[in-house]
DNA sequence: TTTTGTGCAAAAGGTTTGCATACGA
DNA sequence: TCGTATGCAAACCTTTTGCACAAAA
């Protein structure tokens, strides 16, 4: 059977506290890059008590052991993702969505490489539909 | 002849003011991808009641019109280069150094792509002799 | 009971903004 | 002169920190 969240807290020493688990399923339900402002806003609304630094505290214990991924562009605010495959992204010019793009291994470049992270721009296909340009709502 | 500083400045509708002209002419002798505070700094030595908005507002000058480019990693501060060729970053894991690694173009992703950056890690030739990790000393 | 995590508030780091003044063309 | 840049200080946004308290294991 499938591997709980608590499981997979517990297989790496984490506690499992009701902030912790909303956050991680938080981000296994929305695949869209949240932001920590996202993340700390949805604890919110349940838990009107639960504080920002809590928010990044779980994000770096679950960041830390494998359980999301992080990533940042250019000064904006550090995205989360429960994917962990290895992957890349695309990111677009107009609403600033972030999408998951294959995996492909990099060129050799004549020295060692522990990691390699690339990052495509262009529009996303919501925004090339419409003509309009226009924010991406909120989550 | 060669093109000066002023020309390039003039082509592009620029102004030559001497803040402008000295984070240029910075920029075109120190290929380490400087910050903004390292400018700042080395701006200052010079002219003392040059300000950080000044510096902010010549480097975004100087990128927008394409005689410098920008980049950023993970919320660490965003790094300028005069190097406008295409080129892609290595960054290395213990003291933080940028270089730059040769262009290579990217893999079809079945969409447009406008820009493409690649971003490798690991541990540059320097820190690599050295067996103990040290900061890489400040500008 | 013993860690480890939480909440709060304050601070830090990087960058942007508003506005009056100075200055290049 | 005219319009653009500068300097200053304050604001902003994201993230980190210190510390007392709470709650998992």
């Amino acid at each position: 059977m499938k591997e709980t969240i608590g499981d997979a807290f517990r297989a790496r020493g984490l506690r499992c506290t009701p902030q912790r688990f909303f956050v991680m399923e938080y981000l296994m339900r929305h695949h869209v890059h949240a932001t920590a402002e996202d993340i700390f806003h949805a604890v919110n609304r349940t838990d009107p008590r639960a504080s920002r630094a809590t928010v990044y505290n779980a994000l770096h214990a679950l960041s830390r052991t494998g359980l999301v991924s992080e990533f940042a562009v250019n000064g904006t605010a550090a995205r989360f993702d429960a994917n962990v495959d290895r992957h890349h992204h695309f990111i677009c010019d107009r609403c600033g969505a972030v999408e998951d793009v294959g995996w492909f291994d990099p060129p050799t470049i004549g020295r060692r490489v522990r990691d390699f992270e690339a990052i495509f721009r262009g529009v996303c296909a919501g925004c090339s539909e419409l003509k309009t340009t226009r924010k991406r709502s909120k989550l």
